[in-house]
DNA sequence: TAATTTTGGTTGCAATTGCAACTAAAGTAT
DNA sequence: ATACTTTAGTTGCAATTGCAACCAAAATTA
């Protein structure tokens, strides 16, 4: 019987270890860099949207947020549309650490993925979204007080 | 270019979020059932190596490990032939726990592996132990104080 | 429209996490 | 044998992490 939890959490844990040693280099603390990555590619996302995405609680990825807006590396104006909401930005203090931290990961994953062949490593990431997909329903119900029988 | 280090951490924040909420009812912290798993399945362990293969830092295993002896989950006996070891073993305590956590991580890998033909989870954890070994390197290396160029 | 639920966000704790910096034992040279 | 390096483990910080428990605005329902 086939398992995969062990390694995804290696894996992870291993790669997430790596890049926060390098960013201590930007001035960046542990998880920082997440969140950076993802307000950059999608400009204006709220909190708990950022939250669901990565799958980290909303009140880990609110105190980030906060870090990174009192370093100035991002900002959050209040949304036009719904006054509960606020939306984040970079800074162009934010934008100028984007490429470094975009060039790290691009050279993790060629590591992660050394001696694959372009076919397997689409096949890889194709089963990971899978993944990604069948775990989600879970986090949420599991998030929300829901029990699980196993 | 495929990416699989957003889906690997995603989906491993997500499945040691879920096991964290539901170890609770156990009595075990955050990060805890890591130990005992391993521990369970290869007593003796020291914990250097504890931490290499959950590539956690070596501190962070520590504390983890001394908290788990002092609620009497397992126990720490000094190595015959190496006075600078520690073995780590489980308590009736610790092993009594085991199956549920064991039982647990199975249902998790396979909420994971939904709609995956037995070929695919085969190929899916094969690819993912490639992975694995291919970031080992650069993890004690990083970890050592050396310097990745990207 | 008034009452209820859901969405989005925030603090208060109590815990893990991990980089430094350190000890002691074991191994490896010179 | 003596000095040096590696292995194994430990504490001292300073930070993240996340479960409760909360508030306010929006959406839904009655």
């Amino acid at each position: 019987m086939a398992e995969v939890l062990r390694s995804i959490g290696a894996v992870a844990r291993a790669l997430d270890g790596i890049s926060n040693i390098e960013f201590k280099a930007l001035e960046l603390n542990r998880g920082q860099y997440l969140y950076l990555v993802r307000v950059a590619e999608t400009p204006g996302i709220i909190l708990e949207r950022l939250a669901a995405i990565l799958k980290v609680d909303k009140t880990t990825a609110a105190r980030a947020i906060q870090k990174l807006e009192k370093n100035g590396i991002l900002e959050r104006r209040p949304s036009p549309t719904d006054k509960k909401q606020k939306q984040i930005f970079l800074t162009a203090k934010g934008e100028a650490l984007y490429p470094t931290i975009k060039r790290e990961n691009i050279y993790s994953n060629e590591v992660a993925l050394q001696g694959f062949t372009p076919a397997e490593r689409d096949q890889l990431a194709s089963y990971l979204k899978r993944v990604e997909g069948n775990i989600n329903t879970d986090w949420i119900n599991v998030k929300c007080g829901h029990h699980r029988d196993y």
